[in-house]
DNA sequence: TACCAGGTGGAGT
DNA sequence: ACTCCACATGGT
């Protein structure tokens, strides 16, 4: 297949190559991989780009020839290329909070991606208690299997099945993706949605609080998941996810020992403020990378 | 081998 | 309301 030519996407916020890895492969997102000479392949939705890290040049990306016109503008909104993540960043309380000043310190220019809501969700309802990598072959096997190709020649990229593909999937093609006991959950949450056309966009829309709360409704939804699809599938930065890497990091930097989930994303959300999502990143990149 | 992984839902107090 | 634990699968 051709791709098109390299093209300079600017970001406000500029990344070096240990921070762009953290965006597109640290947990936000599942269809991002690395090559040998560090290029990135990605999909989402039904795009498909390539990214590179050009000294001097900066962040560059190239997309199938086909579909590289549309590509570009898909792209800066996927990575929110325009938006003043740094500024963002400041203002969090970075100036009372010593570990949170340390974390912003050592990965600048990490940002929020905007992925489309329906994918994201997916993604998280593979996530219960798997590794990223494992999440990432979950994906792709689902792309793979059920997803339609991206463009009519074969062995193209395949883009995510829909809410209303997977409702017609069995349970047993389900789990053939290595799914477990989540293939339960995604094939009953996809027949709630496809019988309810507009309800996930209706409930991405609505008031934070009402909004998890209403996609903790969906089979295999609970706070944690919902959290996630509303902040890097919804724009939603108030939410604030707890998983253990952030139960470990509350624990260890902030006295928070033994609290339970909802007791620490509460406090998150007030100690943080309204952007206590983009906080919670930052925590959970330095976690991660000093994990013992 | 035993334990853990970007949790959730159901059963039993 | 809170605690405990099964749930599939793969990696260390």
């Amino acid at each position: 297949m051709a791709w098109s030519e390299w093209q300079t996407l600017p970001l406000r916020s500029p990344a070096d190559a240990a921070v762009l890895a953290e965006i597109l492969d640290g947990g936000q997102a599942f269809r991002w991989h690395r090559d040998a000479a560090g290029v990135w392949t990605g999909i989402w939705g039904d795009c498909a780009v390539r990214l590179r890290l050009a000294a001097g040049a900066g962040l560059q990306w190239s997309a199938p020839a086909a579909r590289a016109a549309a590509a570009g503008p898909a792209l800066a909104e996927y990575l929110r290329a325009g938006d003043d993540t740094s500024a963002e960043a400041d203002a969090l309380p970075w100036r009372s909070d010593p570990h949170l000043a340390r974390c912003l310190a050592a990965f600048p220019g990490l940002r929020l991606l905007r992925q489309p809501l329906g994918e994201t969700l997916l993604g998280f309802l593979c996530s219960a208690t798997k590794r990223i990598a494992q999440i990432k072959q979950m994906v792709a096997l689902l792309a793979e299997r059920q997803g339609a190709p991206l463009d009519a020649a074969p062995s193209a990229f395949h883009r995510l099945p829909t809410w209303v593909e997977l409702a017609g999937a069995s349970e047993a093609d389900l789990r053939a993706c290595r799914l477990g006991f989540r293939a339960r959950h995604i094939r009953a949450t996809a027949q709630f949605l496809a019988g309810h056309p507009g309800w996930l966009e209706e409930t991405a829309a609505a008031p934070y609080p009402a909004a998890r709360d209403r996609l903790a409704l969906l089979p295999g939804v609970g706070a944690k998941v919902a959290d996630c699809v509303l902040l890097f599938g919804a724009g939603r930065p108030e939410a604030f996810p707890v998983d253990t890497w952030i139960l470990r990091a509350m624990a260890r930097h902030y006295g928070l020992s033994g609290w339970k989930p909802a007791q620490v994303a509460h406090f998150g959300r007030a100690h943080f403020g309204p952007r206590a999502g983009l906080a919670q990143q930052y925590l959970f990149a330095w976690e991660r990378r000093h994990r013992e």
